[in-house]
DNA sequence: CGGGTTTGACCCGCGC
DNA sequence: GCGCGGGTCAAACCCG
C-alpha cells in the first residue's frame, strides 16, 4: 500500500490512532474499531446535534484521551486573552475614539462569550459522543459474547469430555515466548480438539499399524488438525460416536467461499495449488476444479473453483482446511480466513440449533459500512461463509464498469500484501474481523484456540494480551491496518483498477491456472 | 526427470 | 438395492 493515502481515503485519514502510537510516518495503519467508532461519534452527533461543528471533531483523539485533555481544535482564546482586559473600559475616557475602542472591545467580549459557549457545547458534545461510544461497544461486546457463549459452552464440552488433557496442552504451548513455526504448525482447530498436534507433520505419520492412513495420507489422518477432512473419509477411518464428534466433523468441513469478478481462471491467494480433480457440477455447465496445497507435504488444504452458472465471469473459490506449514504473507488472507471462519461458526453458529449466524453481526464485524457483503450459511452441507465481492457493498460507491473485483486495491505497489490478489486481500480483513470477533466474545475457550490456530497464530497477538494489547497490536500490525486501510479506502473511495501491482507477477484479470499459483 | 494437468475410474453418502 | 452426484485417485500425458 502506498505510503500516502490515495485523495479518496480521506475520509478515513482521520487520527484515530492512539496517541501513544507514532503514526505520523505510518498513514496507513489505522485503528479498526475506533473507525467504528468514529463514524458511531459522527452518527451519533447528527442525531443529537445537527450543526455541522461535528464534523470538525473527526480528528479529536480517542476517548482515552479525553478526559484529560479535551480539545476541539478551535483555539478560541488565543486572540483576546491579553487585550480584553487592558482595554476594558474604565468608564473614565469620555472622548468619541474611546466610546469606538469601548464598543470594539465590547464586540470583542462578546464574541468571545459566543466563542466559549460554542467551546463549553462542543465539549459537552464531545463528552456525550464519548459515553454513547463507550455505551455502544458495550453493547456490542454484550452482544458478541452472547452470540459466542452457546458455541463455547458446547466447544468446552467437547474438551472436557474427549480430550481433558489437550486444551492444556495447547495452551501451555501457547504460553511459552513467542511461537515458533514448529508451534503454529498443526494447531488448527481439528487438532485443538482431537489434541494430537504433532502427527500431521511427523515424519512418524505412515504408521505401519494403519496403511490406510499411509495411503490416503494427508486427509486420512484421524488426528490431522484442520478443518478439512472429508465427512466420508472421517466416518470411515474414525467414525464419530457421538454427536459432539460428529460437531467435530461439521466444523473441519467449514468453508469459506469467495466470489468475486474475475476473468482468470483461478484466484490469486499466494498458495500453491495442484489441481487434482476436475468434475462437472449439477446444475452447472462449467466444470469444478480441485486443488490442493501444495506448499507443504500433507497439507490438508483445499479448495475448488469454479464459475457461476448464472455469471460466468464471477469466480467462485471454496476453501476447506488449515495449512500445516507457515505461510508467506500472501498467503495468509485465505488462512486466516478458512480458520477464522470456522470459529466463527463454531462460536456464534454452527453449534446452535438454528444453525444460522446473524449476518448482521458478522458483516458489522468484517466492515460495518458493508452490510452485505459477506453471509453464513449453516444449512448447506457444510457451514460455508460467503464473501461475495461482486456486489457492491457500499451505495456510495460507484458501480465499476470493469468486469473486475468489486474491491480494488489500489497503490499497491509498497503494499506488503501485494502479492495477494485484492480479492484475496479481503478475507484476511475478513479473517482479522473473524478473529476480532472471537476475540472480543470473550470466549477464554476460544482464546486458547486462537493462538493455536495455525495461521492465526503469525498475525494474532500474544494470548495473555488485554483486549486494549490486542487492539493496539492489531493497530500496528502493518499487513492487517495496510490491507484494511485500503479496502476501507477502496469500498468507499471507489478505488481505481485492481491491478495497480506492478512489482507483482500477479495480476487478476491474467493470472492463469498454471503459473500463478504454482499450480 | 520432476512437477503439474488431464481424465476416466472409483469410492462414498444420500435419497428413493 | 440402486442410481445419482460429489469428491478423490491415479495412470497417462504434457511441459520446462
Amino acid at each position: 500500500m502506498d505510503s500516502s493515502p490515495p485523495a479518496e481515503t480521506f475520509h478515513f485519514a482521520v487520527n484515530i490512532n492512539r496517541a501513544t502510537v507514532d503514526h505520523q510516518n505510518r498513514p496507513d495503519e489505522m485503528d479498526f474499531f475506533a473507525n467504528n467508532k468514529i463514524r458511531d461519534e459522527n452518527e451519533q452527533s447528527k442525531v443529537t446535534d445537527n450543526t455541522s461543528d461535528a464534523d470538525n471533531l473527526r480528528g479529536f483523539s480517542p476517548p482515552a484521551d479525553l478526559d484529560s485533555n479535551v480539545n476541539t481544535g478551535l483555539h478560541l482564546l488565543t486572540t483576546n486573552t491579553c487585550s480584553d482586559h487592558s482595554v476594558v473600559d474604565d468608564g473614565i475616557s469620555p472622548n468619541a475614539e474611546d466610546k469606538r475602542s469601548k464598543n470594539e472591545v465590547a464586540a470583542l467580549q462578546a464574541d468571545l462569550e459566543r466563542t466559549n459557549i460554542e467551546n463549553r457545547r462542543l465539549k459537552d458534545l464531545l463528552n456525550q459522543v464519548t459515553n454513547n461510544y463507550n455505551t455502544l461497544q458495550m453493547h456490542l461486546v454484550t452482544i458478541t459474547q452472547q452470540q459466542g457463549q452457546k458455541g463455547a459452552d458446547q466447544e468446552l464440552e467437547q474438551f472436557s469430555d474427549h480430550q481433558p488433557n489437550s486444551k492444556a496442552e495447547v495452551a501451555r504451548q501457547n504460553s511459552s515466548a513467542g511461537m515458533v513455526p514448529r508451534q503454529f504448525i498443526n494447531l488448527g482447530l481439528g487438532g485443538q480438539i482431537s489434541g494430537e498436534t504433532d502427527r500431521a507433520s511427523s515424519p512418524e505419520r505412515g504408521d505401519p499399524s494403519n496403511t490406510d492412513n499411509l495411503s490416503k495420507e494427508d486427509d486420512a489422518d484421524p488426528g490431522s488438525h484442520n478443518m478439512w477432512m472429508g465427512g466420508n473419509k472421517v466416518s470411515r477411518l474414525n467414525p464419530p460416536k457421538s454427536v459432539d464428534e460428529a460437531t467435530e466433523a461439521t466444523i473441519r468441513k467449514a468453508r469459506v467461499s469467495v466470489r468475486a469478478r474475475s476473468e482468470a481462471p483461478m484466484m490469486t491467494d499466494g498458495c500453491q495449488w495442484r489441481k487434482y480433480g476436475q468434475k462437472i457440477a449439477k446444475g452447472n455447465p462449467c466444470p469444478r476444479a480441485y486443488y490442493r496445497c501444495t506448499m507443504a507435504a500433507g497439507c490438508p488444504v483445499r479448495k475448488q473453483v469454479q464459475r457461476c452458472a448464472e455469471d460466468r465471469s464471477i469466480l467462485i473459490t471454496t476453501y476447506e482446511g488449515n495449512h500445516n506449514h507457515p505461510l508467506p504473507p500472501a498467503a495468509m488472507a485465505m488462512a486466516s480466513t478458512t480458520s477464522s471462519a470456522a470459529r466463527m461458526l463454531l462460536s456464534g453458529s454452527m453449534p446452535s440449533a438454528d444453525g444460522i449466524m446473524n449476518p448482521n453481526v458478522l458483516a458489522r464485524t468484517l466492515l460495518p459500512c458493508s452490510s452485505s457483503m459477506a453471509t453464513i450459511s449453516a444449512s448447506a452441507p457444510f457451514p460455508t461463509v460467503t464473501l461475495d465481492l461482486t456486489q457492491n457493498p457500499n451505495p456510495l460507491q460507484l458501480q465499476k464498469p470493469q468486469n473486475q473485483f468489486q474491491l480494488p486495491f489500489n497503490n499497491t505497489q509498497q503494499n506488503p500484501l501485494s502479492g495477494v490478489s485484492p480479492a484475496a486481500l479481503l478475507p484476511q480483513i475478513f479473517g482479522q474481523a473473524l478473529y476480532n470477533q472471537s476475540k472480543f466474545s470473550g470466549l477464554q475457550m476460544s482464546q486458547d484456540m486462537e493462538a493455536g490456530t495455525s495461521q492465526l497464530g503469525q498475525q494474532a497477538p500474544p494470548l495473555d494480551h488485554s483486549l486494549t494489547d490486542t487492539v493496539n497490536a492489531l493497530t500496528t500490525d502493518p499487513n492487517f491496518t495496510a490491507a484494511l486501510a485500503a479496502a476501507i479506502s477502496s469500498i468507499f473511495g471507489g478505488g481505481s483498477h485492481p491491478n495497480g501491482s506492478p512489482s507483482s507477477n500477479v495480476n487478476v484479470s491474467q493470472s492463469t491456472t498454471s503459473n500463478n499459483n504454482g499450480g
